[in-house]
DNA sequence: GGATATGTTCTACGGCATAGAACAAATAAG
DNA sequence: CTTATTTGTTCTATGCCGTAGAACATATCC
């Protein structure tokens, strides 16, 4: 392909650090992931997909002040860069001519 | 990540075999999925991953006999197997949380 | 300052993405 | 029948990505 496509793991990632918002970091970021997958992501799988981004200029982060309650490390808080957020209506876009017309399941009385 | 994903190729492949029905095959697969996705594919980025899909018991395949207008070697014909549709259903239900409330891009007249 | 809690960095290994040349096989032409 | 042409698949190499989890860092609390 000449127009390289993002992988689905980053794909996943740059949702997550949209729906988060201001409060999108490792931890955050990977528990959102956990929650909308319904599977098991180690470490890694989530900050090494954060690394590349940024690297390739979709994301962009900064380490926050240390204010949290009871102790701890301070976050590394991760935000779309302009760049992130078009590749995210790219996305949106072929996704969903991809899925146009998938059959609608109906669930449970599958009569 | 305990359950593994499929790749995005790979799942690009599966929905490409569906949309054809009994006429995917290799050349196929590849004109119809350059359509949907806009974007230049090797031969290779197609029959890799449909290699890998039928080992992982996704897709199987069979040669067609041998009856094309002009010349040619046959057709190696690609269907879904029940777990290939299996795997389809559960993307779809995984995009669609994914991209729940992805916002609605005004085109054009962005106003 | 040692214990505890919160978070990030490091890195290693196998597997996948991607390209395109080589190969195969069917029919048509001479 | 043998050569050219068309249609389609196989082969395989290289680099990058997916994934895991141990190690490390840095806050606060006692």
């Amino acid at each position: 392909m000449t127009d390289k496509y993002i992988s689905r793991p980053e794909e996943i990632v740059l949702l997550a650090v949209r729906k988060l918002k201001d409060n999108a970091y490792g931890i955050t970021i990977r528990t959102l992931i956990q929650e909308m997958t319904g599977k098991y992501w180690s470490i890694g799988a989530v900050y090494v997909p954060l690394e590349r981004l940024e690297k390739k200029g979709l994301l962009s982060s900064f380490n926050s002040d240390p204010s949290p309650e009871r102790g701890g490390r301070r976050k590394r808080l991760f935000k779309l860069t302009p760049a992130g957020i078009k590749e995210l209506d790219e996305l949106y876009r072929i996704n969903s001519v991809l899925w146009k017309d998938y059959p609608i399941l109906i669930p449970e009385e599958n009569k």
